[in-house]
DNA sequence: CTGAAAGCGCTTACAG
DNA sequence: CTGAAAGCGCTTACAG
């Protein structure tokens, strides 16, 4: 409440005389300094923002923008909020949600109340990228766009996690794959994850020779799963392995329908899981994920524009994507075709 | 980048007609207001948010204070964000996360950035209640500290989830039971889940005559329940009822622990959660649960907050607590003692 | 070592 | 319908 004209008139002097001794930048007399700090504690004299702002000071704050709506799953939701915010604070700074569709991002990237902006969820042909191109305060994405200019996108290496999902199933000798897609929704929403991964198995399948079969989960639950597989089998007989895009959910309803079938997995199926979240282990048998990682990405994102804010690298003008690599977690749920394991 | 002024010479016109042509608090003629406007889009003016606030106007921004740490658990600190984030989206309000523990919540509470304060994960001696005693913006408490001048305090009723758990073991006939409690140091750190529940649990049972042993998990791991089960069971072997304040992993090794020592949940044993995030039905057999509720104490929270910060509301002086009732989530895991069910 | 004054970018009574 | 000017709460050259 108390402001630093109260402050001044309490300790008995200008307001340029507290404002120096609370900022330190000038040097103030031991005697002065001590009246004005013990006015301005008296009073709780907190100096309001938008004084300094005026002045052109930095807020401590990167905005994060990760739209979410009604659908929005929670349990995907969570953990790059998770990973930024956790980063973000080591690196000195909070951060500002800003959950809007249509939030106005060029407006506040240049309103002065942020350092900077992270944009989460960034699927293709993102509209945001393009409202904050030219923002005052520098810009990361997580999540590659199409065009990025003047911004800096960090994602995962989808092209290599569609690659080397491949290579796994051809190494290990299979021929005829199924390829189980996520709703056809996502992939018209330009999901990056998704559009891109599925680029990747799609041409490497054709480098490999592969018959891939194609299927995608158009409704909900095991009933839904346990029609998409009887038909994928029935379309290519001699598929033996499986390549799943879908949450650790579908995956259960997989191995189910699978084993219900009498193509277990383990034995007399293969299956690979992309873009989750750790936790095949938990399924049984356990499955081989090649899963999304947002605690590198996130943490990657939020170095590279802590530095842009302070200004220990470059503004990018044309755009740069740098892509985090994947992992593959073995769980022995890719065998050759037909023999089965131990496990 | 551009200014009011530059727009202003643009146009043609003051700053002052730029300023109501934008904001539209003043009729301003068609023509005029076009080319205000049209200066603006062509010169990509934001009017800067330090302009606005000197005038006092509201910020659309809600701060939520949530501490965390290197031991901070994702996944108990998510879903009470992800609550506070959408219902506030819902209300209109941006949330900025503050993540310090020293954070100097007084000096933001005054600064004029945010427009009101939500305190997340409050213990009962949680110092940030006094910071923001008298802070010149509302303040809502996700957790009842035991002094709240000032605060209004939203928070699951747990007492009433300690009264219900000892309720239904003492219903279904048990006279000896385990209180299992989590690492005795969160119960120094004064956790207000841990610490009321408790209270309620051993007030219960003293009223209704049970005979309880406390033990808490000291250590990680499945070894650890092991040990903590059988010295309980040693030395009580009456024990035919446990109620659990673990999460789920350690309800998971006690089930294992319990069928090892020959007295399986289900026939032999019964068995209640308290606290925890409704996920019991994964556990062999499912265990009952009175889980924590994110989203109707984050919502209620956040509600409050707004009504407060939009003056439909006033703020408390004294203090005001409000709890929200628990739920018991029955899936068949208490049964009377040595009557095995049909599960 | 300290103060009076200009200025940050806006909003809004006060005049006309 | 519009403008000149005061003011929001600070910071910081400019003087002394």
């Amino acid at each position: 409440m108390a402001g630093i004209k109260e402050v001044a008139a309490r300790a008995g002097v200008s307001i340029s005389t507290v404002s120096y001794a609370i900022s330190g930048k000038r040097s103030v007399s031991a005697s002065t300094r001590a009246r004005v700090m013990q006015a301005a504690r008296e009073l709780g004299y907190v100096p309001r923002s938008h004084g300094r702002l005026a002045r052109g000071a930095g807020t401590g704050i990167i905005a994060l923008s990760s739209p979410i709506d009604e659908g929005t799953v929670y349990g995907d939701w969570s953990p790059f909020f998770f990973g930024v915010a956790r980063r973000s604070h080591l690196r000195g700074y909070d951060v500002l949600a800003l959950m809007g569709e249509d939030e106005d991002l060029a407006a506040l990237a240049d309103s002065g109340q942020v350092d900077g902006i992270l944009l989460m969820d960034v699927t293709v042909d993102d509209p945001r990228t393009e409202q904050v191109a030219y923002s005052r305060v520098p810009v990361v994405s997580l999540g590659c766009p199409d065009s990025l200019d003047g911004a800096y996108a960090v994602d995962l290496d989808f092209e290599q996690m569609g690659r080397l999902a491949v290579h796994r199933m051809v190494v290990a000798g299979h021929t005829h794959i199924l390829f189980l897609g996520a709703n056809p929704d996502a992939y018209e929403e330009g999901v990056n994850f998704l559009v891109r991964t599925r680029k990747a198995v799609r041409s490497s399948a054709v480098d490999a020779h592969l018959v891939v079969t194609e299927k995608y989960l158009d409704g909900e639950g095991a009933h839904t799963m346990d029609r998409l597989v009887s038909r994928a089998l029935a379309a290519d007989p001699q598929i033996s392995a499986v390549i799943g895009q879908v949450d650790t959910m579908g995956m259960f309803n997989l191995v189910r329908a699978l084993a219900a079938l009498g193509r277990p997995v383990g034995s007399a199926m293969s299956v690979i899981q992309l873009g989750s979240f750790g936790r095949g282990a938990v399924l049984d048998p356990p499955l081989d994920e090649i899963p999304l990682r947002p605690y590198p990405a996130c943490g990657r994102a939020v170095d590279v524009l802590v530095e842009m804010v302070e200004g220990r690298r470059p503004r990018p003008g044309k755009g740069i994507k740098e892509l985090i690599p994947v992992i593959y977690l073995d769980r022995g749920s890719v065998r050759p075709p037909g023999r089965p394991g131990k496990g």
